[in-house]
DNA sequence: CTGCGAGGTGTCTACGTAGTCACAATGAGC
DNA sequence: GCTCATTGTGACTACGTAGACACCTCGCAG
C-alpha cells in the first residue's frame, strides 16, 4: 500500500496537516516538530502525492508544450523550455503532433489536464485552432508563430529584422540576383522573414524570387536544391527559411557539383547547432532560444490579465559563417 | 469558474455520478441520457478533469521520461515515444538532465508524480540511481542502457552484434589499422560497442585501439579527430561510438584536410536521421526506435509482475553509407 | 495578575471524479 | 400475475492533500 501523510502523522505522532505543512510551508511548523515528521516520513518512505496536491491547490505545477513531431528546431527549444521549468520545480508536458491536421487532438488533450499554462510552439497551427487556444484558467502563450499576433499572447525572435541582417550580409558580399527557399504556405515565420530579406533586398536593387520548398525539413531543401542546378537559374546566393532547409540546400548544391559559397552563397535562420558544425558553418541568424523561453515563462506565471494582446518580440544576432564567405571561389 | 461534472448534471437533471460515467464508461447509460448529458456538457464547456479522475482511479495516464537534455539520439526516442503514447491516449511528462550529477534531482521529482511508468533513457545513469529507481507501484523501464541489467527491465538494441556488423563491414574493405572513438568511462554502450567491434576486428587480425572523447557529442568526435592528424598514427578506419561523435570525427578529420573516405573510413552507430544527410552519408547502425519504443511500453502497461529481470534485445540493421566506400581515395 | 498577540498545532472540509451499493423500472418466463 | 434477471440511475463515499478556522500555550506589556 501507498503511504500517505496520514501513515507519517500516526508515525509521528501528530496531526496529518502538520505533516501536511512540513512538505509545503515548513516555516509554519516548530524545527523540533519537523525534525520528527521528517524521520518518520523518511523511515516509512512517504513521498507527497502530487496529483492530490494539485487537486486541492488547482495547480499543477505542470507547462504544456504543443510541438512538432519532427523538427530540429522545436527540440533546441524543448530541451530549454525543460530545463528553465526545471529550475522553478516544475514539470513539462509534451503534446506533440505529427502533421498539422492532428494539432486538434493534441489540443483536447490539453484541456484535461487542468495545466498553468501551454506553450503553442509551431509555426502551423492554423489560426483557427489558435483562437480556439483562447481559454479562461489557462495561460496559452505562443511561441514563435506570427500568426498568432493579435489573438494570443506572443514571444518570438524579430523574424523581419534578423531576415533583413541577413540580406544585407549578403548583399555587402556583392551579389547580383538571389532567391529565398522555404514554405510560406504553411508556416508563418517564413512569410514575415522573405518579406524582409526580400524587401532589404529590393532596396540595393537585388531581386529575390520565392522558391517554395514544400516543407521546414532537410529533405525539403534538399529536393529544392534542383531547381538551382539547370545552370542559367543559379542565383548568387539562397537564402533558406530555415537552416533545416538551409543544411538540405547545401547538401543539395554540393552534391550537383556546386561549391557553396564558391558558386553560390547559403544562409539559414535559426542557429541550430547544426549550423555551426564544421562541415556546414552556416550564416544564420541565431535566435536567443534562452531568452525567448525566459520571456514564455514569464508571460506565463507572471503575465498580467490583460496579457492577451501583449507580445514580446526578441532580437536575434547574425552568425556569419563560411557560407556567405565569397573569395575563394 | 470551472465547470465540473456536478454542473452539467443539474443542466441535464440527471446526477453526477450519470455524468461521470457518460464520459468514462459510456456503455452504462441509456443512449437517450447520453445525449442529453453531452448536450449539456458541450452547453456549459465541460471538460473531464484529469486531475481528480487520477486521484481516485490512481492511474495518471502520464509516462515520465528521465533524459539528457543534450542529444540527437534521445530528442528521436522522445519523439517517438510520445507519439506511441498520444495513440493510446497517454501522456509523455519530461525530466531532462543537464549533467549526470543531476539525475537524482530528476528522480526526486519522478517520485512526486504517480506516474504509469518511467522511462529511465540515459547511458550516464549510474548504477547506483537505477537501483534507487526500482520501487513498487511504479513500473521503471531502462532504455538503451546496459549498465541496468539484472537492475531493471530492459529494452536495448543489440549493441554488441551491431558493432560486430560494423566491423566486419569494414574489415571487409580490407583494411589493416582501425581505432574506436567513444567514451567508454560515461556511457555503458560505448563499453559494449568497444568490446564487440574490437573482438570482431581481432578475429581477422586487426588491432582496434580505443581512444577515449570525453563524452558523445559532436564536438567531442570533432576533437578526438586531432589525435589522427599527426600523419603515422592515422588508422585505416576510426568508428565512432555514435553517430554524432562520427559525425564530429569526420568534420574534424576533413577540416585536418584528411579525406573521408579516401584516406580513412569511418563508422558511427545509432542511425539519427543526419547520418543520412548527404554531406555524411554516414554507415552506421541503424536502431529500430520504433521497436524499441513499442517495447518499452509494452513493459510498462503489459509487463508480467516478475519481469524485473526481463530483458528485451533488438537488432539493429546497418546502413551501407559513402563513409565506409574504398575505391576512390 | 490580567489581557493580548504570536506561534504552533489539531479538526474539519473541499478539490472533482469514479466506483460501490442500493433501488426502481422493465421485460421475459413460468 | 408472480418471480427474477437485466438495465439504468441516484446516493454516497474515498482518493490524499492543503487551507480555513479554532484552540491552546506561551511570553510580555500594562
Amino acid at each position: 500500500m501507498r503511504v500517505t501523510s496520514h501513515d507519517v502523522a500516526a508515525e509521528a505522532g501528530v496531526s496529518q496537516a502538520t505533516v501536511a505543512r512540513v512538505f509545503s510551508s515548513p516555516d509554519k511548523v516548530a524545527l523540533a516538530t519537523q525534525k520528527r515528521v521528517r524521520e518518520a516520513a523518511a523511515k516509512l518512505g512517504y513521498v507527497p502525492n502530487a496529483i492530490a496536491r494539485s487537486l486541492k491547490s488547482q495547480r499543477t505545477d505542470i507547462v504544456g508544450a504543443v510541438v512538432p513531431a519532427k523538427s530540429e528546431y522545436w527540440q533546441d527549444v524543448l530541451t530549454a523550455l525543460s530545463r528553465s521549468l526545471a529550475e522553478q520545480g516544475k514539470q513539462l508536458l509534451l503534446f506533440p503532433f505529427a502533421d498539422a491536421d492532428h494539432v486538434e487532438e493534441a489540443l483536447d488533450s490539453v484541456e484535461q489536464y487542468r495545466l498553468d499554462g501551454l506553450v503553442l510552439a509551431s509555426s502551423t497551427i492554423r489560426p483557427e485552432h489558435l483562437v480556439r487556444m483562447r481559454r479562461p484558467n489557462l495561460r496559452v502563450v505562443a511561441f514563435n508563430q506570427p500568426a498568432a499576433s493579435g489573438l494570443l499572447p506572443l514571444v518570438m525572435v524579430d523574424n523581419d529584422a534578423g531576415a533583413r541582417d541577413l540580406a544585407e550580409h549578403v548583399a555587402a558580399q556583392g551579389i547580383r540576383t538571389a532567391a529565398f527557399v522555404g514554405t510560406v504556405t504553411s508556416a508563418s515565420t517564413d512569410q514575415i522573414r522573405y518579406r524582409g530579406a526580400a524587401s532589404a533586398l529590393a532596396d540595393r536593387g537585388v531581386a529575390c524570387p520565392y522558391v517554395e520548398a514544400g516543407g521546414f525539413s532537410y529533405d525539403a531543401g534538399y529536393k529544392a536544391a534542383a531547381r538551382f542546378l539547370d545552370g542559367a537559374d543559379l542565383p548568387d546566393a539562397v537564402m533558406g527559411g530555415s537552416d533545416e532547409v538551409a543544411l538540405g540546400l547545401i547538401d543539395g548544391l554540393r552534391t550537383g557539383g556546386l561549391d557553396v559559397p564558391g558558386d553560390v552563397l547559403v544562409t539559414g535562420f535559426d542557429g541550430l547547432p547544426q549550423a555551426s558544425w564544421a562541415g556546414y558553418d552556416l550564416t544564420t541568424l541565431v535566435q536567443p532560444i534562452e531568452v525567448l523561453v525566459d520571456a514564455t515563462l514569464a508571460m506565463i506565471f507572471d503575465g498580467a490579465g490583460d496579457a492577451a494582446q501583449s507580445e514580446r518580440i526578441v532580437p536575434g544576432t547574425l552568425r556569419e559563417g563560411m557560407t556567405t564567405r565569397r573569395g575563394n571561389g
